[in-house]
DNA sequence: CCGGATGGCTTTTTT
DNA sequence: AGCCATCCGG
């Protein structure tokens, strides 16, 4: 593809600060790609100098792919192209000393927050824990640590939380554990605070280039300034119609910002949209133009106009549903086009339920993509608590999770006087179960059962530097995890995609060990790998399925046909977002420019929320789209057996 | 210590 | 309607 005028202009600013504005489908992955490629090849820049932020792992993945395909393996190795949280690690991996963290830390993710606020906090109610989670993230994102938040702290109520978050931070210190939030956090109020260390950062990377910048949070934009302040030499790509995070932090008065720490700041725009036809972007900017904007651009398209964008109503979810599948099969004949060219997108996760039902019914084989990582699956979890364990001993929530998973005798009562002997002797419980003390408060059947266990983590500690896999596999079969499981899940089918998930576990761990050959494969490395790319499903692309996926996971993808669907008031916008109705905008045009040919609404006039019938009101964004170019279908399946339900 | 029953609450989006 | 936490009985 030749590059346009503006493209151009992007890739060769490379004198000073530089914002690229650039809208759905107007290359701009292909723009920041060929920037770095200039900068290696004519500003003969070192490319180890040059540092490339992305917001997925997949993103990063997928740009180092497409570099690796201009220039040869070996330089692209040494671009450094990663998530913020991936560059925050080795941040901290390498200032362990200013930063004052052991090397064996591990790192948290929700589900372990959670679980040591409920300590702290002494609740176990579900959504008062997510709460205050959300908050000390919301504090750590602000670059405020607990002392400063107590002093701004008003009420008494927030006095409260402030006090978790103090104790919560003691307790992460004590443990040697950094949370996500950390991985950011503490690197960046370090360059803050160390003059010498952000020089030594600052002349490690000569250019930066961060994407998606839309996205970022303040803290992030800090990192950003204070990783490229000598030099000034960045260029930050992003587009403000784009922000769909801001639940996560995202401020789009980063852009604002930006003109105002950098008065020299060239702002380049990418209109030309090469991806929808003309009828989508009409669709799109008409939509669009409901919000406020504090740069304004306008998109446009060269392709044909394209046929009617069809809005399908339906009564209840399961019609809505068939309704759709019947209208892709039918258009695949027409067509006769692949099931991979069309994509579902949705609102809320739960939307899809009703639709996989419907499409085994139709036998159309689908994919989706799920937010549900392969992480999160219990028995994933089982066996990297085992793993930070034997890292960290001092994790005492890796301890309480496998202590008696599977079960070997050790319960309530034993693990209370452990917790008790541990505080008493301020040591983890591990160190506490290991000590010979403990023994005259347990029976002999608990303590034994308690240095069996001891003993188990001390020797595969021993060998997995050397023998990981060996160690997992030799894990898996002492503790005869593989039988446990099959009693406790029952469904046999639960099983196998549990020992499944087990292979891909170790797979992928070996498949890590093959690609850093040269690199040190250390327990942490492996660990914090798997914590970081928490995300192992692979779609192979040459499988023809039709995709089924989020409006947020549809960000930065394209397909020739996509069914919007649950186009209503309530579900889009969604309820809990009546307040940043913007957004909701936002999300519905991210949605609508993901169509390359041709674009679907649909909705249903009854829809199920919480066990209730409800009736709705089509989404108030199909009526801020131009008129003429909208096709409001008749619901005339009349008589039919769909409805049984109701 | 486990398993089933019961009752409350939820559904936004995720590095 | 389904998930989770808690409770209670074996």
């Amino acid at each position: 593809m030749n590059l346009n005028v503006n493209q151009k202009k992007a890739i060769h600013y490379v004198s000073g600060p530089c914002l690229i504005l650039a809208g759905a489908g107007s290359g701009k992955t292909q723009v920041i790609i060929k920037k770095i490629i200039y900068l290696i090849s004519q500003c003969h820049l070192n490319p180890n100098s040059i540092f490339a932020i992305t917001f997925t792992n997949k993103a990063a993945k997928e740009m180092r792919n497409r570099i690796s395909d201009k220039l040869s393996h070996n330089i692209t190795k040494m671009i450094t192209i990663s998530t913020f949280h991936s560059l925050g690690l080795r941040i901290v991996k390498s200032e362990l000393n200013a930063l004052n963290i052991c090397s064996n830390f591990s790192i948290f993710d929700e589900q372990d927050q959670i679980t040591v606020l409920k300590d702290i906090t002494k609740k176990n109610d579900r959504t008062f824990l997510k709460k205050v989670r959300i908050m000390i993230s919301n504090w750590k994102n602000k670059l405020i640590n607990s002392y400063n938040a107590k002093i701004r702290a008003k009420s008494i109520i927030e006095k409260k939380y402030c006090r978790y978050y103090e104790l919560y931070e003691i307790y992460l210190k004590s443990c040697n554990i950094l949370d996500f939030d950390d991985l950011i956090f503490l690197p960046t109020l370090l360059l803050k605070n160390n003059e010498l260390l952000r020089e030594k950062w600052q002349n490690k990377i000569k250019y930066l280039l961060v994407d998606e910048y839309q996205d970022t949070n303040f803290i992030q934009y800090e990192l950003i300034k204070l990783l490229s302040k000598s030099n000034k030499n960045f260029t930050l790509v992003g587009d403000d119609d784009q922000s769909i995070y801001s639940w996560r932090g995202a401020r789009l008065n980063n852009f604002s910002l930006l003109k105002l720490d950098y008065p020299e700041l060239k702002i380049i725009k990418l209109e030309h949209n090469y991806r929808s036809s003309g009828r989508i972007l009409k669709a799109a900017n008409f939509l669009i133009e409901n919000n406020p904007h504090f740069l304004q651009k306008k998109l446009f398209s060269n392709l044909e106009y394209g046929p009617i964008i069809n809005i399908i109503p339906a009564r209840n979810e399961e019609e809505e549903a068939i309704l759709v599948s019947k209208k892709i099969l039918n258009h695949k004949l027409i067509n006769s086009s692949n099931y991979r060219d069309y994509s579902v997108l949705y609102r809320s996760n739960y939307q899809v339920k009703v639709f996989e039902k419907v499409l085994i019914n139709f036998k159309i084989p689908y994919y989706v993509v799920t937010r549900s990582s392969f992480f999160s699956r219990p028995e994933i979890r089982d066996l990297l608590a085992y793993l930070k364990l034997m890292l960290n001993s001092n994790d005492d929530i890796a301890f309480l999770k496998i202590i008696n998973r599977p079960s070997r005798g050790i319960g309530e009562k034993t693990l209370k006087k452990i917790k008790s002997w541990s505080i008493y002797k301020k040591i983890s419980l591990f160190d506490a179960s290991n000590s010979n003390e403990l023994k005259s408060f347990l029976s002999s059947r608990s303590f034994n059962a308690l240095q069996n266990f001891i003993i188990l983590i001390k020797e595969l500690k021993e060998n997995i530097f050397i023998k990981p896999i060996m160690v997992l596999d030799n894990l898996i079969s002492t503790i005869k995890y593989e039988s446990w499981l099959l009693k406790n899940l029952k469904n046999f089918k639960l099983y196998k995609i549990s020992l499944n998930n087990m292979h891909s576990l170790l797979n992928w761990i070996s498949e890590l060990i093959q690609s850093n050959k040269n690199k040190s494969n250390t327990l942490s490395d492996i660990i914090y790998q798997f914590i970081l790319h928490n995300e192992l499903e692979e779609e192979n692309p040459e499988d023809d399925k039709l995709q089924l996926m989020t409006l947020h996971a549809s960000k930065g993808l394209e397909f020739p046909y996509v069914f919007m669907i649950g186009m209503e008031e309530g579900i889009l916008p969604h309820y809990s977002s009546l307040n940043n109705i913007d957004e909701e905008r936002r999300l519905t045009y991210v949605g609508i420019t993901r169509a390359k040919k041709e674009l679907f609404f649909s909705y249903s006039k009854i829809r199920c929320q919480y066990g209730e019938v409800i009736y709705t009101v089509p989404s108030r964004f199909l009526l801020e789209l131009p008129k003429n170019d909208l096709l409001w279908k008749k619901n005339n399946v009349q008589k039919n057996n769909f409805l049984k339900k109701i």
